[in-house]
DNA sequence: TCCAACATGATTGTCGACATTTTTGTTGTC
DNA sequence: GACAACAAAAATGTCGACAATCATGTTGGA
């Protein structure tokens, strides 16, 4: 999921995904402060690489830092939910343009494979796993439709979707269900466009129709602002 | 242009901002390399806070870093070139739709200081600064949106895009003219939405139109798979 | 002469210690 | 008792030195 490159996972990114997933897992909540030399005792490492890590989570989103007062995990508001949703659907539409356009009969394998994780996973109920990989299928889509700059920007906008939805949701989580995923691998096959943007364009839009985003409530992001 | 939020501009944003701008100005041609010690002798700065800057450069795209390798500006391909000024348009467009909704008319004056100070560098031939303004102005639309989200999207895409504009422009450098953004303030003040999204629309592509993205010469991101 | 292994130089990556800023707790005065 | 100024504690920000890694040049052998 974190994986800057395809095979380097920088160490900063290792630190990154634990934290992403704790957030997934409603163990840290937004708003959270995140110590420095906490986070560095926890991981067993330097506190310049906990400093590295926290910058990649600010631009991927998932943790706000004010200059001298600390990182916090952040709060997105209604609005900014909306506008990941709505570049979600534009960068998944492109990734899958991309992908049925480019995709080598060979690359199939690795997406069936991804699948029958994301299966056994949740079968077994591993609920970490689950998420790890429920984002990663659609990395993997990314990935394979061999820009990384759609893989970058896509990467992000999961980050911040994952936070949403744990901000935002009504019920338990939804599990971004394996079977959409199958579905959109046999368009993939098929190379049937238009099936597999009408396919993503559900699934996705069940992710956000799960979510409870008709209250205004302002977010408090910075405390001084908060508080005027 | 670089500056993180409002008033605070970090003191390693500065330094992205002159890198910025002599990749802009065609000082800096992709694929230079970037060495750390030899950036922090110029702008006299601790290696540290250069490490700091390269690592915000990569995530904007406008470096590529390579894990004991060093840092080399970018050579973005034909397709990233397209994707980027797609979604550009994307986010300029969703930029205008929130402008349009919520500005409040006290914020025009701004955005005609920003004008009147565009046409006066384009009358000096002050280079330097009409391009850190032109890409400013796009960027001062995003913030009077009042969506910390857009802005950085909006950040990241305009700094790929001018490094995308030196490396495929066919002729000199075209003005993202003053006259253009004049026309946009007013559908602004008209709250002519309709109006604001066709001058937008028409601005992005006459920039794109200026490029030459027909060559496919795939671009050397990695020495090794450059030489395969 | 060509190739491989090694040694050297240069460059990036990492860590710990110190300086700065913010926060919190205390004291003294009105 | 409330408020302001000050002092102590804790957290963040910064820097320089050392370690690890990669590129280059050299040497020895076939």
């Amino acid at each position: 999921m974190y994986q800057r490159k395809e095979v380097n996972a920088g160490p900063a990114a290792e630190i990154c995904e634990r934290v992403w997933l704790s957030i997934a897992e409603r163990k840290l909540r937004p708003g959270t402060r995140l110590k420095e030399e906490q986070l560095a005792e926890v991981f067993e490492v330097s506190r310049a690489r906990v400093r590295q890590a926290l910058a990649m989570l600010e631009s991927d989103g998932l943790v706000t830092i004010l200059p001298n007062r600390g990182a916090f995990v952040a709060e997105p508001g209604v609005d900014e939910a909306r506008d990941v949703f709505h570049f979600r659907r534009q960068v998944e539409a492109r990734v899958m343009e991309r992908l049925i356009a480019t995709i080598d009969a060979k690359d199939i394998p690795r997406l069936e494979a991804h699948l029958t994780m994301e299966r056994d996973a949740d079968l077994r109920g591993d609920t970490t796993a689950t998420i790890r990989l429920s984002g990663g299928f659609h990395l993997l889509l990314a990935e394979l439709s061999g820009s990384a700059f759609l893989s970058s920007m896509l990467r992000d906008l999961i980050s911040r979707s994952t936070l949403i939805t744990t901000m935002y949701r009504r019920h338990v989580h939804h599990n971004c269900g394996p079977d959409e995923h199958a579905a959109l691998i046999e368009s993939i096959r098929a190379r049937d466009l238009n099936g597999a943007l009408r396919l993503m364009e559900a699934h996705l839009r069940h992710v956000e129709e799960e979510l409870d985003l008709t209250e205004g409530v302002p977010v408090l992001r910075d405390l001084r602002e908060a508080l005027t």
